[in-house]
DNA sequence: CATGAATGAGTCTTCATTCAT
DNA sequence: AATGAATGAAGACTCATTCAT
């Protein structure tokens, strides 16, 4: 599915305002008002005000797949390379679109939209999958423990890094950190949570202490 | 604050709604139908539905502390099972209230509310200082680290367990588990995630394998 | 109609919140909250919120009659005197009861209620007819004049006393007396408007300057 | 501010209904129902209910203000007769737009909107202001009296047409009028009234009888 | 292609009144 | 005699959507 520019600035948008409203609790009024467009718009390029959404999730989650595949091919790559990347990747997604991303959980605990749910799930999926082969792959090395919970993994990884986000500024105050940029802090954030991240993963697939 | 039996009615029946559909997908009249009461009631007992939303995160934060205040004061446990016993108390209170727990996020995600903001962050708050201490004495003893990052700890706890309760028909699915029964999958889920976050914590607090 | 204690406290605070926010924009609560009984009283006592305000009128238009009456069979007192003190009971009686005259006001400007609108009514007759009869002694007298429009009389006496006292705060601000003590202004208003009333009278009724 | 034709429909409609109800007393749903238009065009032309009356004001007030400057600047005209002009002008206004005269009682008698009492007192000023200096103009010929009170004089004069029209069925009844045809008996009223006021203004003004 | 106007269903809340006690 | 609880109707207003242009 194409956008043409005005659609995606529009999208954009909505992104914004359904992050920080909620999608019920945005208007398509505030929508058309911020973007500066009609509020016929909204209805006429994209049917509805759910259909809207729809479409900000095809914008954005059209792109990861790619990503992801192309990671586990490389060969010169060790297993526990291969996840950390795979951290890092996810990590940086999520701060790179965090608007996107609250919406996300926002969807996931309403589950209204049974699209949204379906390509919510097929993420989840395909990353659980990938995983799933690359464990696989350090275990027949010997590298990985036997017995690993995949889903519990990742639901650590996920997990994790949204409570991170959403807490942003709760952790901030918390290790007295106000003083510092926001963009230095966000960059400090993203370090810690990798490392953090990586630990965590290191401890759940090897033995080693 | 007390309320009565009518009134723990009310909040109970908005409790489920709320999960269900979020506070701004949910109208009062829904909530008055289920509940089997006039809509009117909901303005005459609680002021308006946003009060009604407070009301709800009264009752259900409050009896909180008293249990986590306990715990840290009893000289019989080992550091490292008080962390483990605060890491089953969070298991057990979310998947108690599964449903409040989701609003509890929601709220979070879209922070209109500046009253549920500050009972969110007190719980936090609270919490990271009792896991402070608890830490503290650990160093002091020898068990654990030196460098510990609390914040990001109990992220990584409260994140696991939301992620996992969350997309828990995933994990469902993807273990094909769809023909034990819920109550007995519920169990196995929390005996899981009880083990997996100890042994994180273990990884993160102690430097044995 | 008597009246108990009880039901005229709760009509004198009717009366007060009915002059400032009008009867419509006065809700059966406000009047319940400021009197300090329950809601349920108003329609116990009174039937309804219409019924009290019928009985607001009753308890306040009651007694006026009685006075007027008296005046004129008084042989000790001239036409012009009985005028004078027809005019000076009348701007007591409004100035006594400013609360009570504000509502008349807007009970005949809104003339929902039949009941109201004839008890506005009947004093209006009734002080027509003393008048008239006071002028026409007068006439037989040949102190007045032989064409008197009686009710464009009695109308410029109340609407101009009318129209005083609700611009009382413009009138204050316009002759720079904001200093003077709020008693003493009204005071100072009273015998104005006395004097003014009077020599209009006058001009109505007698052919000297 | 300028107002459509659908705009001016939907105020006259109002101007109506509050005349005959009150502000109160008149839900948007009379309006939207009596002016055969949707219920929220409302909202949607002027914001609320409220910003509806102030429109009908703005509506209303905003050509009053030319007409009486004109007058009197006018030097053919001695200062009697500017007066005598200043009241047909008055009555003339009421008479047409005696709707809006109830609203605007209404309005001052339960004063709750500010913008509505400025409009008001701005009408008063001005007519208090212009009054004034034409009065002076007439001192200083030695026709009028030295000592004037002007808003008082004022107070009379809209005092007395106020009651008047507020009271006119009565009048008509009490002058046995009835089969008079409506048009014509207020032609009457107007002229009677006309003529009452001149004289009083004279008597107040000047020294002749 | 784009928009201002219009719609009817829906929102939350408040109303005067009645009921059971 | 008096009241807290409860009710259904009505309040003003906002919603996403559609229509005519």
């Amino acid at each position: 599915m194409d956008f043409t520019d005005k659609q995606i600035q529009i999208i954009e948008t909505a992104e914004q305002l359904f992050a920080e409203r909620g999608f019920d609790g945005t208007s398509v009024r505030d929508i058309a008002d911020e973007a500066g467009i009609n509020v016929a718009m909204i209805s006429y390029y994209f049917g509805s005000k759910e259909k809207l959404l729809e479409a900000l999730f095809e914008l954005r989650v059209g792109s990861v797949k790619i990503r992801v595949e192309s990671l586990i091919k490389d060969d010169s790559l060790t297993p526990i390379e291969k996840v950390n990347m795979l951290v890092d990747e996810h990590i940086e997604r999520v701060m790179q679109k965090p608007c996107f991303h609250k919406i996300m959980i926002g969807a996931q605990v309403t589950n209204k939209n049974p699209f949204i749910l379906k390509a919510a799930n097929n993420v989840k999926i395909r990353n659980a999958e990938v995983v799933s082969e690359l464990i696989k792959d350090g275990q027949k090395k010997g590298i990985f423990k036997k017995k690993i919970d995949v889903v519990m993994m990742l639901n650590t990884m996920v997990g994790t890094v949204t409570q991170t986000i959403m807490s942003k500024d709760y952790y901030r105050e918390f290790n007295n950190q106000q003083h510092i940029a926001d963009a230095e802090f966000m960059a400090i954030l993203k370090r810690r949570l990798s490392i953090h991240i990586k630990i965590l993963f290191k401890a759940i697939l090897t033995n080693e202490a």
